[in-house]
DNA sequence: TGATATATGCGAAAAATTTCGCACATACCT
DNA sequence: AGGTATGTGCGAAATTTTTCGCATATATCA
């Protein structure tokens, strides 16, 4: 329960983290961008500092800019993120979430297909281990 | 982007909106128990009380204390944050974020079966509408 | 080179969140 | 009824978050 990094962030830092995963590196002015009611560009600036002085962002220097990416490996935040949610939202029931994913999102055939793949590869991958 | 209530809670409030999804109704000691690093008892039921003017928590009263409750349906919050997590962490697709799912958890046989099954009935009520 | 546009960092103010102590009510047990 | 344990609400204080203005640096272009 208090494992999730997103605990620790406040409501600005958690937006700013949102984007930053999402678009993968991102300056002040790209988030300022995407921020719902954002504030000035200055702003900003200073969160990102934060988020960086906290650890969770780091930056790099192009053309006079920073570009600010996430310090965290993406792969450990979706997973951390993925069981939350699942824990919060499903129950913990893995079916439950996918159940919820299938009725709600209009997915394509080809999008079906590759998922029945995928199951299909898992299953296999498990044939020996087998708890109820 | 700016959709998900979630965006509007400070910290805290999310850490117990969370803890009341998950657990369907609770008295604010239930919520100090689970809270990582809890305050006092009285803090906490000003938090209640604040979410509750906010429009995302009732209560009803049992045996003198008071029981909370989400006022949204969680229908509707699981999907926005699913879509949320889904387009955050994953680009937006399903099939990537389920396949993380896959390979991160420890399925049993038994959920991969219902898995499958899921699957096939989607395609199946599929049939018609057919997009790339 | 000089002017302009766009960045950055700092320091401090404004706003919000978060916490607590205290007074009072209610349930319960002897 | 009297005492105890556990609730609640209110008001105010402590802390954190969030914002901004301003001074200064860097790149760009005529």
């Amino acid at each position: 329960m208090a494992d999730n990094m997103y605990d620790q962030l406040s409501r600005r830092e958690r937006q700013i983290m949102d984007i930053i995963l999402e678009i993968g590196e991102a300056t002040a002015a790209d988030i300022q961008q995407r921020l719902p009611d954002p504030p000035g560009n200055s702003s900003i600036r200073v969160m990102l500092r934060i988020l960086e002085e906290k650890g969770h962002l780091t930056h790099r220097e192009e053309g006079g800019r920073y570009l600010y990416a996430p310090t965290v490996e993406p792969e450990k935040v979706r997973r951390f993120a993925l069981r939350h949610l699942i824990k919060t939202f499903f129950g913990g029931s893995v079916p439950n979430a996918v159940s919820a994913l299938l009725s709600t999102e209009g997915l394509s055939k080809a999008e079906l297909d590759a998922l029945a793949q995928l199951i299909e590869t898992a299953r296999h991958d498990n044939q020996e281990n087998d708890e109820a």
